[in-house]
DNA sequence: ATAATAATGAACTAAGCAGTTCATTTTTCG
DNA sequence: CGAAAAATGAACTGCTTAGTTCATTATTAT
């Protein structure tokens, strides 16, 4: 337990693609149970966490024994390491939809804060948000990565949207960084806390869409170049 | 475990003023390491969350036996509690000094905003509001309870000033709630996330200001009453 | 068909931890 | 001092859980 693993991903006998399989046939798959596996494990570790999900639980879950999952993971460590990966790349392709560059910037701006604050809402940004925060301690590296596969992420791709938007004139902006900051931050006005401390569990839909709308009503008022 | 605590702190046999031990004297103060047992539950708890501390640990910190331990806690989950409750009370402490009124919009903001941000700064602050969202799963009404005894409390409070300025026509707001929240997330923006996700332990006092002053200046933008 | 590979389940080890017990020692206080 | 209250520590119970083993069964490919 310590420097294995400590940037990057596992790929552990899982073509992650077509053109994957085409170049090398049958290498890693070792056997047929492998996404059930992981299935299982996603769904209790997000459940319980790390602490509180025992392998039995898992294994139950998954449909599989205790030998056959062990043969596929040495140990739950791994295991659970190889789950909050999937969950960051998961969350990035969340994201990825590309943004059309006619739109104009509060449109855009409302776009992507409807995806930001959608995320937040969905069971599993709730509960992969909560696990990551709760087990950081044990996998410091792990949030780390998390991190910069998710909200880093989403950071850079919306100041380098700011970027250009201040370029054509459409926005005045000094600090990139600190604006993409905001806007993410202001999103998540009114949810964020009451999620994470479980107050409502599901907000209304309404509440929402209130919040990005005030979020961009601020983000014009402070950055937008018309002045009365 | 259930119903028990359901809202509501401990006092556990501590008094926790002078009027009280003044009124029944020798009550519940059963003994002379009470005090110690919180410290080093405490401790040991904010480090390693509540699965993470064993018994043995928090009665080697404390300097305790572990029959002493028991002696005042009947079980680990209500020392859990217990810590969790004085927690929150610290936390509302830790923003309880007043407002001056004479003081500008722009002051006000600046104070509330530095002393929010400064929670999310300390260690303290950090390891609680991990802890509680960690834990959060098995504790419910206790991410409920530090919930309300903390951040709705600042944003309760914050609402409240914003009323009164806006009816003294130096800020203009439709939405209170909205507009408070959006404030404090505006203080945490740079901060919070590199903080939660352990990415810099100790941002640079000067990136904290910034953030508030940028929230300061964000915020009278959209709901400041000079116009051009 | 048959041989190789994958999966099973059930029993097992070893360790950690919550909570208990109690004979002995220390502290407090009249 | 001397008695009552508090603290000790070390051993012990009972339970949960990570990880192992292996003889047996199912699946796959040639």
């Amino acid at each position: 337990m310590g420097g294995l693993l400590s940037c990057g991903f596992l790929t552990y006998g899982r073509e992650n693609g077509v053109s994957m399989a085409q170049v090398v046939e049958q290498v890693v798959r070792r056997g047929r149970k492998f996404d059930q596996v992981l299935a299982g494990a996603r769904t209790i570790f997000l459940r319980d966490g790390f602490d509180g999900a025992s392998v039995d639980d898992i294994a139950r879950q998954a449909g599989v024994s205790k030998a056959t999952l062990y043969a596929y993971f040495p140990d739950k460590q791994l295991l659970f390491k190889e789950i909050c990966s999937q969950e960051c790349l998961r969350q990035t392709q969340e994201v990825e939809a590309e943004i059309d560059p006619a739109m104009t910037v509060e449109a855009m701006l409302m776009l992507a804060g409807v995806r930001i604050a959608g995320f937040l809402m969905s069971d599993f940004g709730q509960n992969a948000c909560r696990l990551v925060i709760g087990e950081g301690a044990r996998f410091p590296e792990l949030a780390r990565d998390f991190y910069r596969n998710g909200p880093a992420l989403v950071h850079d791709r919306l100041a380098h949207h700011l970027h250009h938007l201040a370029q054509n004139g459409q926005l005045q902006i000094d600090d990139l960084d600190l604006a993409a900051d905001q806007f993410i931050q202001l999103c998540k006005a009114s949810i964020l806390e009451k999620l994470v401390f479980r107050m409502d569990h599901h907000l209304r839909e309404d509440r929402v869409r209130q919040s990005v709308q005030g979020a961009v009503e601020m983000f014009m008022a402070r950055y937008g170049v018309q002045r009365g």
